[in-house]
DNA sequence: AGACTTTTAAATGTCTGACAAATGGTTTAT
DNA sequence: ATAAACCATTTGTCAGACATTTAAAAGTCT
């Protein structure tokens, strides 16, 4: 209805979404082991290339993984939370790079969902994440550090807040939106960042969870996040005033 | 240092790998064609076979696309919201699906990501998004809804709810949670829901959202979370009973 | 009988070469 | 000038071969 100029699709791609929709649907369980590609190929009355094509398609995705030799072939893999944290995270980090997404609306959307957390952190936080969160503040303070470092370091404290709550789906959906935003990030924050200030605001961030004080947190957080934008403002209009001067 | 058994990757693999990382890095940008397959089988010294597969895998995650003849290739691929949403929704559904996640750790991660849009969405909210919410409740209240439709409803309320954010990031970020937990709200709501309440919290938050009332919107919203995860702690425990009087 | 080695069979990984099909550009015929 | 025929390039598909890995089966020695 919307647009039926939709391409014929290639017989690959074809089986490939046939057999994914085989294990969504749970048809084919985990640690199930497909036909072999000999068989599959006649199943689908295709060559076995064309197999081949499309089991490195589910293999891109995690969907299945293959081992070689006698009882080998291809299983239904178990999607591990690892690897779904790789995924999201190139996905993600493309889509942003690709899709002219503003540094207003990156950070607007990374720290509501962060900001979602904070209750659950600050109700369940245990000292594993308190020392994480400490001992990040600390390497933050060291002026020795790189820029480098500290941006990746201040997504190691973000991940222990995030983690703090120890919900895994959650800790899944955050690791994407948080480790995408670093390169944006970074485009701001080399140029313009106050570091002793966020590190306060880290700083008390971290005082609020400890204490269970999940107001304090988002308030504080939220305050991060306009420091962040601000500085996001300044940047572009530095940019737009650059780019002016050169016309 | 962690594990070091880490197989060594199929020529495939590792020259899709090389090739990803170079869109990642930015070396390659959106639609620059790539080498055709003989070229590339030169350059890396391979079949053409090898190389096909390493490109079915980009094609899998929608780095690139491929179009035949004269002046045909395999292009970089611009990710769009719309296959972002797809992989994600995808990743999120099965990762749920293979990990014996809770019902209650799944509604705690979506009903947090859920309210951290409230703000932004009390506040942004438009005409259309208020009558898609108004039309899926009116949808919502006919007896005659399988329980099939009414859940798609359920997620079209809730997506439109997502939408009002007016942030495609956060949109996409929670499109995964959303949809994928339809499957597993199945579960529940197919036997114990109880239509008329959830409709309820559902106008409830339309009226909230339309008088650009956050708090209140926040409120029902938990209220409705809570609801939910009594639903799936009786229905567990009455699995459990089913299960006790089995023995 | 039990432990060790060798063989074998099955499966994926890779290569080669061929042809089909699509597609844009070029030439030719009208 | 326009349309048709042709051509070159590139991906899609196929067939068959060989390499490599692996587990199990068969064989051998004590």
């Amino acid at each position: 209805m919307k647009d039926s100029a939709e391409k014929p699709l290639d017989l690959s791609a074809q089986i490939a979404t046939s057999i994914r929709d085989s294990i969504i649907s749970g048809a084919l369980n985990v640690d199930t082991r497909l036909p072999s590609e000999s068989e599959l190929s006649e199943e689908f009355n295709v060559s076995r290339s064309t197999i081949r094509e499309a089991l490195k398609r589910l293999a891109a995705q995690s969907l299945i993984r293959t081992q070689r030799g006698a009882s080998g072939g291809a299983f239904v893999n178990k999607l591990t939370f690892q690897e779904a944290y790789g995924q999201q995270i190139t996905t993600s980090t493309l889509l942003l790079s690709m899709n002219e997404v503003s540094l207003v609306t990156a950070c607007e959307a990374r720290f509501a969902m962060e900001r979602a957390c904070i209750p659950l952190a600050s109700e369940r936080r245990k000292p594993e994440q308190l020392k994480t969160m400490r001992s990040e503040i600390q390497k933050q303070t060291l002026k020795s550090l790189s820029d480098e470092d500290f941006c990746a370091s201040d997504v190691a404290f973000h991940r222990a807040l995030v983690d703090a709550a120890h919900n895994p789906v959650l800790s899944f959906q955050l690791a994407g939106a948080v480790e995408a935003m670093q390169p944006l990030m970074n485009m701001v924050t080399y140029t313009a960042r106050d570091r002793v200030r966020i590190v306060a605001f880290h700083s008390n961030i971290a005082d609020a969870i400890e204490d269970h004080d999940a107001d304090l947190a988002e308030f504080t957080l939220q305050n991060l996040e306009a420091y962040t934008i601000e500085l996001a403002h300044s940047v572009l209009q530095e940019k737009a005033g650059a780019r002016k001067t050169a016309d």
